[in-house]
DNA sequence: CATCCGTGGCG
DNA sequence: TCGCCAAGGAT
C-alpha cells in the first residue's frame, strides 16, 4: 500500500534509450516510434498502479539502506518472498552494516542462511560484505561496474541494487520483468529459456528517460509481474495494462518452442548436499563422518556430495574426520 | 550456452 | 501425488 520511496541520488551511467540503431537507415514505418509511445503509456499505468497496490516490503522502506536492498536481493535469488521475510529481519538485525557481517566467519553466515536454499549465495554475500569493507570502506559501491565486481552479483542483481538503492537508470530484467514484455510487447506467453539480447534491447527501449522514473518503472514492472502477470494463473482482470497486452490481444496463444526445462531434485546430488548441510547447520561442534552417512544410504554419491561442499568452500574438513561449517 | 546449485508451497 | 515455480550466478 505504502508508496516506496527512492533516494535522489541519481545518474545516467545507462546510455539514453537511443534514437537508436535503426535510426540511420531511415525507415519509413517506424517501430521504435510506436514502441516509444507504448512505453509511456506502459509506464505511466504500471506505475500508477504500482503506487496504489505496491507490497509494502520492509526492503523497499526508506530506512533500508543499500545494505538491505542488496541482502534482500541475495535472498530473493530464487527464493520467495514469504520465505525471505523473516531471515532477512533477523539478518539485518544482527548484521545491520556490511562491516558486521565480514567480521563473522563465513560459516555464520552459511548457518544464518537457514533454509533459503543455494547456500553458496550466503558464502557470496558474506564475500560481497568481506570485499565492500576492504575496497568500498564500508559502504555498498554506487557503479553498476562495482557492483557486478562483487561475488555474488551479475547483471541482474547489479542492475537492481543500483536501481532500487540509489535510484538509477537501469534496465532491470527478472523473470518477472522478462515475463511482463513477453506478453504485452512481444505478444508471446513466456520469454525465451535464457535472457537474449533481443530482450536486453527492448529493456533499454523502454527504459523512461528519467532517472527517477526508470528506477519507479523497474520497480512497477517487476511487482507487476510478481502479483498480477504471473506464469500460471495471470490475473489480467486486474492488471492496468490489458488493453495493451499484445499477448492478451492476440487470444493469449500457448508457448511454443522447446519445453521449458524442469528441475528435477530428488535423488540428486543437491538433495544429497542439502542434507549434508541442514547436519552441519545445526551442530555447533565438528560433525563426525559417521554421523553425516547417515543422511544418504550411497555412498558413491554421499562421497561427491561432501566433496563437493568442501571445495565449494561451504564445509571445512578437520582431521580426524570431522566437519564443519567454515571458521575462514 | 547448458548445467549445476536448495527448498518448500501450491494447484 | 507431483510437476511447476520462486527478484540468478558461476562455470
Amino acid at each position: 500500500m505504502t508508496a516506496p520511496t527512492l533516494p535522489p541520488h541519481s545518474s545516467s551511467d545507462t546510455p539514453a534509450p537511443a534514437t537508436d540503431a535503426r535510426a540511420d537507415t531511415g525507415t519509413p514505418a517506424d517501430p521504435e516510434a510506436s514502441v516509444s509511445s507504448l512505453g509511456r503509456i506502459l509506464h505511466t499505468q504500471v506505475i500508477s498502479w504500482y503506487d496504489a497496490n505496491a507490497r509494502d516490503l520492509p526492503w523497499r522502506r526508506p530506512d533500508a539502506g543499500a545494505w538491505g536492498v542488496m541482502v534482500s536481493e541475495f535472498m530473493l535469488q530464487q527464493t520467495p518472498v514469504s520465505r525471505v521475510l523473516p531471515v532477512y529481519e533477523q539478518w539485518l538485525e544482527r548484521w545491520p552494516r556490511p562491516a558486521d557481517l565480514a567480521k563473522e566467519a563465513p560459516g555464520e553466515a552459511v548457518r544464518a542462511w537457514g533454509r533459503l536454499g543455494y547456500p553458496r549465495r550466503a558464502l557470496r554475500l558474506h564475500g560481497a560484505a568481506v570485499a565492500i569493507t576492504e575496497r568500498h570502506g564500508g559502504d555498498v559501491p554506487t557503479e553498476h561496474a562495482q557492483l557486478l565486481a562483487l561475488p555474488g552479483i551479475g547483471e541482474y542483481t547489479a542492475a537492481a541494487v543500483a536501481s532500487f538503492a540509489y535510484g538509477q537508470r537501469h534496465a532491470v530484467l527478472d523473470t518477472n520483468v522478462r515475463r511482463v514484455l513477453a506478453r504485452a510487447v512481444t505478444g508471446v506467453q513466456y520469454p525465451p529459456n535464457a535472457t537474449t539480447a533481443a530482450e536486453r534491447r527492448l529493456a533499454r527501449a523502454l527504459l523512461p528517460e528519467d532517472a527517477r522514473t526508470a528506477a519507479r518503472w523497474a520497480a512497477a514492472s517487476m511487482e507487476l509481474g510478481a502479483l498480477v502477470c504471473t506464469a500460471k494463473n495471470e490475473a489480467c482482470g486486474r492488471c492496468p495494462i490489458a488493453e495493451h497486452c499484445a499477448w492478451r490481444l492476440a487470444g493469449k496463444p500457448p508457448h511454443e518452442g522447446p519445453p521449458r526445462r524442469g528441475q528435477t531434485y530428488a535423488g540428486t546430488d543437491r538433495q544429497v548436499r542439502g542434507k549434508l548441510l541442514a547436519v552441519l547447520r545445526e551442530a555447533h561442534a565438528p560433525v563426525p563422518q559417521a554421523v553425516l552417512d547417515r543422511v544418504w544410504h550411497e555412498p558413491v554419491q554421499r562421497a561427491r556430495a561432501l566433496d563437493g561442499l568442501v571445495a565449494d568452500g561451504l564445509v571445512e574438513p578437520l582431521p580426524g574426520g570431522l566437519y564443519r561449517l567454515p571458521l575462514t
